[in-house]
RNA sequence: GGUCUGGUAGUUCAGUUGGUUAGAAUACCUGCCUGUCACGCAGGGGGUCGCGGGUUCGAGUCCCGUCCAGACCGCCA
């Protein structure tokens, strides 16, 4: 070993201990008679002292020669520092350094490796090696690695076998665009990189497995965002023999060992809500529930608004309102900043009508050309509107005016700091519609995926009422993201079969795609269903912050780059050759 | 595929209506400094203003194109 202790762990008691430390210079700051280094590894800081009076000559002189992240090794006594520094935890002792061993010198970084860097995101990402040095950066990576552990434990215990399934596998059209590699002993022929190993858990369930997770990487070639990239960790879930009860009781008590273990949060029994539930109180499928503001229909019930002459409520379907505490006193100005937000393009919305509930309880509308202050207190009292308070109300179409005033929803509690990070709202939405209708290739998608079950005695109403039929597919949502979403699988050949035929395959196309997951439901599978879970987005709030890429220690960029190692890039003629490929760039 | 924002010193940024030699902080280098820990003080070096074109007597600044980065919409079974 090149060290006897390490930079986090010297303290008071250790004074007068001989040690041998090895890290990066992080600071050196030189009085001229007295030098002082903060010298940094993974587990802190500890400052060395060089003395005129008390250090060689020979060391002194070293110990100038030394930049920013030299890597260091030094021997020398603990002693305690003369000036304590309160602030870190080394902050009692300095080293005593008798002995300086250069191990490798390093050009100055391009950005200050330190708590606080100068650099930014793009510089981060390039040096990314460098950034991981850099606490924030290590403790995330140190926090994922937690998180992990205790996912691994919790499912053990519980009798889970992680299993690794293949990553080189066969594309399908569902879903999500493939990443596809190409294949040298096939020519012509392409594997898909996995979306998620959904149908091998499935056969593995009917592999008798009966409880499987595993923590893997699946990818997607779709556009990133701030919490979206092509390659992201699943931990992936499947259990034989339950129903739709066991399986949200088995991963509410994982994500209640989490909060606990991590967090040291106790959280009781996770409220559950339908999926139209939700839409119609908070216009979302994932509910952020750490705070009020729910949706409060101005449109009577069954029927249309009495028309007023103002045409947006009167041709409108849905009128719905939101009562935001506190908030009459709004400027002009700040509630035309709401009106502008709703209007950018990303949100859509033709306008935005506010009702101010002032404190000496009288009533004023951006519509009091229409609606008298009687019509104004009906609404205020249906919104449970106290004096005080700000109603904002979105018309239109019933899915535009719930997405959008949605959207304002999460907007204004993020202004009015409602979105505390430190608090944990789990909440489990239950009971999707099985089809989604897509308007681009004009017919229903499945809206989990095609292996998802009807919930019983629905099966019929696919027929008749394909949008209307739920299946037994359930979301886990904390603080308004998903983290985690799952399903009761099908494990009949014949119900499988007819899924594929309403979601528009061919026998032919159904056969080609998973026709090795139907010959597999001949041969006795079992009820089975599961879950997974995104880890990166799972860690990045546990820990509290918005940004997963800061819990990834390569992450790609916007554009699906990595900007360190320069891919993807182009691959020379002979591989092309070899592969059987050539290459015509479209571009330009 | 689309909308928006940005690109100026190693780094983070400022740069007015188009006008003299493009600034600050920090980092870096040199010297000084008897307990620093955001050390301090003095001095110094450091610029293809992303790239290409245009307008103009004159462009970091205005216009067009393009590249890169970020946020969002579409997309993400």
């Amino acid at each position: 070993m090149l060290r006897t202790h390490t930079n986090g762990e010297l303290r008071a008691a250790h004074i007068n201990t001989e040690v041998t430390l090895c890290g990066w210079v992080q600071k050196i700051r030189d009085k001229g008679f007295m030098a002082w280094i903060d010298m940094r590894d993974r587990y802190g800081i500890t400052q060395l002292i060089f003395d005129e009076s008390r250090t060689g000559a020979e060391v002194m002189q070293k110990a100038t020669k030394l930049g920013r992240e030299f890597v260091i090794q030094v021997k020398g006594t603990v002693i305690e520092r003369e000036s304590k520094n309160p602030n870190m935890p080394t902050g009692d002792v300095e080293i005593l350094v008798s002995e300086l061993n250069i191990l490798n010198e390093s050009l100055t970084p391009p950005f200050t490796i330190e708590d606080e860097t100068d650099g930014g995101e793009d510089l981060r990402m390039k040096y990314r090696y460098l950034d991981i040095r850099r606490k924030p950066v290590r403790e995330n990576l140190i926090f994922r690695s937690k998180v992990a552990m205790a996912v691994r434990n919790y499912l053990s215990k519980e009798g889970f076998i992680e299993v690794e399934t293949p990553y080189l596998i066969k594309s399908t059209p569902e879903g999500a665009r493939d990443f596809v590699v190409p294949s040298r002993m096939n020519e012509g022929q392409f594997y898909a990189l996995p979306q998620s190993p959904q149908t091998f858990k499935q056969l593995l369930m009917v592999g008798g497995m009966d409880k499987y997770f595993q923590i893997v990487k699946c990818f997607r070639d779709e556009d990133l965002r701030a919490d979206r990239q092509p390659e992201f960790t699943q931990i992936d879930c499947e259990m034989a023999f339950i129903t739709q009860e066991d399986i949200l009781n088995t991963f509410e008590g994982l994500i209640r060992h989490l909060l606990k273990e991590i967090n040291k949060i106790e959280i009781g029994d996770f409220p559950r809500m339908t999926y139209d539930e939700a839409m119609k109180r908070f216009g979302n499928d994932k509910p952020d529930i750490r705070f009020g503001m729910e949706f409060c229909p101005l449109t009577p019930e069954g029927g249309t608004f009495e028309p007023k002459g103002f045409g947006v409520f009167d041709n409108a379907e849905l009128v719905v309102a939101i009562n935001v505490e506190g908030c009459a006193e709004y400027t002009r100005k700040q509630i035309d900043a709401l009106v502008d937000w709703v209007k950018r393009p990303q949100i859509g919305a033709t306008g935005l009508i506010w009702v101010k509930y002032n404190v000496d309880g009288t009533l004023k509308s951006s519509i009091d050309k229409f609606f008298g202050e009687k019509t104004l207190k009906d609404w205020a009292e249906k919104c449970n509107a106290k004096p005080g308070d700000l109603i904002m109300i979105m018309a239109g179409s019933k899915n535009k005016a719930r997405t959008q005033l949605s959207a304002l929803r999460m907007y204004l509690a993020e202004q009015l700091g409602l979105r505390k990070n430190n608090e944990f709202a789990p909440l489990w939405v239950v009971d999707f519609p099985l089809l989604e209708w897509d308007e681009a290739t004009n017919r229903y998608h499945a809206m989990h995926h095609p292996f998802t079950s009807p919930k019983p005695g629905q099966l019929e109403m696919l027929a008749t009422n394909p949008g209307e039929v739920k299946a037994n597919a359930y979301d886990l949502v904390l603080n308004g993201n998903e983290i985690g979403g799952g399903s009761i699988r099908i494990h009949d050949k014949e119900i499988q079969a007819m899924m594929f035929d309403y979601l528009g395959f061919t026998p032919e196309e159904a056969k080609a795609q998973f026709g090795f997951l139907m010959d597999a439901f001949q041969y006795g599978a079992p009820p089975h269903g599961g879950i997974a879970f995104g880890l990166d987005r799972l860690v990045a709030i546990l820990g509290g912050q918005e940004t997963i890429r800061d819990f990834i220690a390569f992450p790609k960029n916007n554009s699906g780059r990595d900007v360190m190692i320069d891919a993807p890039a182009q691959i020379d003629e002979a591989q092309l050759k070899e592969l059987g490929l050539r290459v015509e760039v479209n571009s330009i």
